[in-house]
DNA sequence: TATTGCGTAACAAATGGTGTTACAGAATGA
DNA sequence: TCATTCTGTAACACCATTTGTTACGCAATA
């Protein structure tokens, strides 16, 4: 019963990025066809972050989506929570008997590692705002 | 694609320590019995650790499971890695357009990130011998 | 030689992200 | 008003991975 980290994090960076770099309203259509995936997965996925307020959306004719927060206002972190709400990384313990004292000494021992990955990789994501991998991309881009 | 942290590490430890505890061989079907799960479970889970000398088994009547070290000689970071070849964390990075240099500054984050929080893990797995847990769960039971 | 226990193949179930179709609702513009 | 163009969402099927289970072969031993 394990919360993976999924693809939806890398592929909502991706497009989050390039819809600042776009500058204005894009629809799933043409967010699809960048992510090379279906119109239906790109509104479930926006869906949640339009949720935390990260971006908007408008239906009907000229709709779309379009961000509501500057790259610069928006972490990876904060798409990492819109995305799911409990911990990065679950700590992946065994209750075949929860009163057994070496079951629960093992688990905590995984639940005390996996807190402080989880404290690192928060730390990285949070220092880390989308107005990076956009300044990044472009340094890449020109290099090349 | 997630190689997603499973409930196999956890239930290793604990049956590992309480293999120690007792001392002697414990047949497939005990240790079933140990984790509520199958005997087939537990060879399969069991054969991986044997691959990487943690573990030894032996067929026929009066066969089983032992330890092959001591419980000091065993830290998590052994099962982890007797249990997955690959990175604890994977990246679970986006491969829509690979030549796509928003795509790869994203992806070049989330590598990073998961880099740090995945050496954070290790270090922790492995400065953890099992004997510690041992410990841990008698001092619990004894205060308990 | 009968029993015990591992080794392994084969298959079902559950989980969670993904891909897809279908359709309702809202906004827009002629 | 009405057709068009969007989003919102339900309802599926699909895939990958762990887990649970049955079945059977092989080795070791009393």
């Amino acid at each position: 019963m394990r919360m993976r980290s999924d693809g939806r994090l890398a592929r909502m960076l991706h497009v989050l990025v390039h819809m600042a770099l776009l500058g204005g309203r894009e629809t799933s259509e043409r967010i699809a066809e960048m992510l090379n995936t279906n119109p239906v997965v790109v509104r479930r996925t926006l869906g949640a972050l339009r949720a935390h307020g990260i971006v908007a959306s408008e239906g009907g004719r000229g709709g779309g989506w379009k961000l509501a927060k500057s790259l610069e206002e928006i972490t990876v972190l904060d798409v990492q929570r819109a995305l799911s709400a409990g911990p990065i990384l679950p700590a992946a313990t065994s209750s075949d008997h929860p009163s057994c004292p070496v079951e629960r000494a093992s688990n905590a021992v995984l639940v005390a590692a996996h807190a402080a990955a989880e404290a690192r990789l928060a730390e990285i994501y949070g220092a880390a705002p989308l107005s990076e991998i956009a300044r990044a991309a472009m340094e890449t881009a020109k290099g090349a």
